[in-house]
DNA sequence: CATAATGTAACCATTATAGTCACATATGGC
DNA sequence: GCCATATGTGACTATAATGGTTACATTATG
């Protein structure tokens, strides 16, 4: 597989759309920066819209722009829209039910992970689309 | 894709490994409890050996162990051994140069990914197999 | 020598991501 | 009304990772 870069598309996407947040941006402008197909831009975009981060016209002049300010939208946002979760999480799905050990797994596991996560999600809703485009301004 | 449960069988295996530490065990009984083919626990515990984590042995009486105490495990060298990175640490490998976004988000994100590892490291530190083995004890 | 194990090559199935084409639908300007 | 320009989405393909399975060479024990 392509190494996942849905995450890392979508923060593009959005920092274009944080530049000039009062016009709509195309799916083939998007595309053409990020150097991708425009509905791949579209399909992600549309995750991003169910999650209220963008909005989007039909027709001519039409286009995307943010839903809500930039410095309104973390990175925790933008995870949370375009990924499942992490692929570090993932438990398995069989295990042998005579196995104590194989029993006690999932519960530990997922103690890991929340632990994980409860590190990780602080740390992603530090950066905000605004904070970005003052890396890029 | 079956969701990616490299990590979790690693774990898994390793903690049977040190429930009994003195004594050596096989891909088949560790495939048992983790309801998989003995193969698919011989390739992971491959790449664990490749590590130093554990140690095996050919022909009868022979299998698998620990390499090292327990206590000396943690689950960051578990998933340094079994993980190449986690999935949200991926950049796109082509990019619009004419486009100065587009020349700046790779930065932008490695500085992201640094920081959220920086948080993910240290807490997978702080548990070793032993901390896994005195919870299933 | 028989038995029991790992190491690994060679497949196959499934799934996620990404890319592409096609087209229905909607909008704005002439 | 018509045309150009958008999104939304279905359908299909390619690529790659994970997981499962069989087979077999190798190695160690007794």
């Amino acid at each position: 597989m392509a190494a996942n870069s849905r995450f890392a598309v979508a923060v593009h996407a959005l920092t274009l759309l944080a530049l000039e947040a009062d016009e709509r941006h195309s799916s083939r402008d998007i595309a053409s920066s990020v150097a991708t197909n425009p509905v791949v831009i579209r399909r992600l975009l549309a995750e991003l819209s169910r999650a209220g981060l963008v909005e989007s016209a039909h027709g001519a002049k039409g286009g995307f722009r943010l839903a809500k300010p930039a410095a309104s939208i973390s990175l925790l946002d933008v995870r949370s829209a375009v990924e499942d979760c992490g692929s570090m999480f993932a438990q398995r799905e069989k295990r042998n039910e005579k196995c104590p050990v194989a029993c006690r797994m999932a519960g530990i596991l997922n103690d890991v992970f929340a632990r994980v996560e409860s590190k990780v999600a602080p740390e992603l809703k530090k950066t905000t689309l605004a904070d970005i485009v003052r890396q890029i301004g």
